[in-house]
DNA sequence: AATATTTAAGATCTGAAATACCTAAATGAG
DNA sequence: CTCATTTAGGTATTTCAGATCTTAAATATT
C-alpha cells in the first residue's frame, strides 16, 4: 500500500496531540497519557513534544503534576502552524526531477504536484484546533 | 523546503525515463543515454530500468547495442501503471494513525488524504505515454 | 572460434533520516 | 531533605533510499 502523501509519523503525531490537547482544556496533560491515547510511542511523541515545545506551541513543565498545555487558544492555532514546526515550511512542489527535462510548464506531471500541495496547504491553513472539537469526544475502544 | 506530496526520486526517474523511451520508439536505447539525458546518476538509475524489466514494462537486451525498449504500445502505459511498479499500489489514505482515534470518518484530515489520493490516481490513471509526446522535443540545454 | 568489449543483472555497502533508548535535570510531594 | 514523577537532551539503533561493486550475458572483432 503506497500513498502519494507524504506526512511523517512525528508530524501526525504532533497534529494529533495537540487536537487532544485542545479537548482537555486548562489541564496540564503528560506525556504519557497523550501516547496512550494515541496509542503510539512514548519515546517517540516524547521527543514530538519537546519539539512543540521548543517552538513554543505549548509549554512544558516538569515533576509531578507536569506535562504540556496548548500556548495559545485553540482557535489561534492552525494545523498548518503545527505541520510547519515538524516538518518546515510546506512549499509547492513542481516536477521531481526539474532540470534538464519538464522545464516550462511542460511537466509529466502538468499541475498535478501543484495543485495538491496547494490544496493541503489551504486545508491545513483553513483548520484551527477549535474546528477539530470532536474527534477526541467518543470513548475509544 | 518541504512538499506534502511524495513521490520516490525512482518512481520519478521511471516515470521520465518511460517518457523518454517512448520518445525513441523502435529503438534500444542503453540506460546510459536515459541517465544522461535525464541527468541523474546512471546506477539509480540502471537499478530501477532493471525493475521496469523484471515488471515486464520494458525489455532488455545486454551486450553492445543492448539497451531498453518498450514492451507495449505507448497508448497502452499509463502512468498510474509505472507509479505502481515502482511504488506498490496507490492506495487512498485514511488517517494516519489510524485507530484508535479519528475513526468512522471524524478524521483529523477529514476528506484531505482520500481526495488527495483519488485525484493523483486519477490524473496518472488517465494519462499514457502517449499523451505525453513532446516533453522531450525541445533540446535540452 | 576465441577474446575483448559493451551492457544489463544482481548483490552488497553506505549514509541520512526517522525512531527508540537512556541518563540528567527540574519540580512538586511527603 | 529525600523521593517519585516528569520533561530535556544527547546518543544509539533501525530503516530505507540510493550508490558501489561484481557477475553474467550478448555482440563485435580478430
Amino acid at each position: 500500500m503506497s500513498s502519494i502523501v507524504k506526512i511523517s509519523e512525528a508530524a501526525s503525531m504532533a497534529l494529533h496531540a495537540m487536537v487532544f490537547l485542545a479537548s482537555e482544556p486548562d489541564r496540564v496533560v503528560p506525556s504519557k497519557e497523550v501516547a496512550a491515547r494515541l496509542g503510539r510511542s512514548e519515546a517517540h511523541l516524547s521527543k514530538v513534544m519537546q519539539r512543540l515545545a521548543r517552538e513554543g506551541l505549548v509549554s512544558s513543565t516538569r515533576g509531578p503534576k507536569g506535562g504540556f498545555i496548548l500556548k495559545k487558544g485553540p482557535r489561534d492555532i492552525s494545523l498548518l502552524e503545527i505541520f510547519e514546526v515538524m516538518e518546515g515550511p510546506l512549499e509547492e512542489t513542481n516536477c521531481l526531477l526539474g532540470r534538464p527535462i519538464c522545464r516550462g510548464g511542460n511537466c509529466i506531471f502538468g499541475d498535478l504536484l501543484r495543485g495538491v500541495d496547494r490544496q493541503a496547504k489551504e486545508y491545513l491553513s483553513k483548520r484551527s484546533l477549535w474546528d477539530l472539537q470532536g474527534v477526541f469526544k467518543g470513548k475509544d475502544k
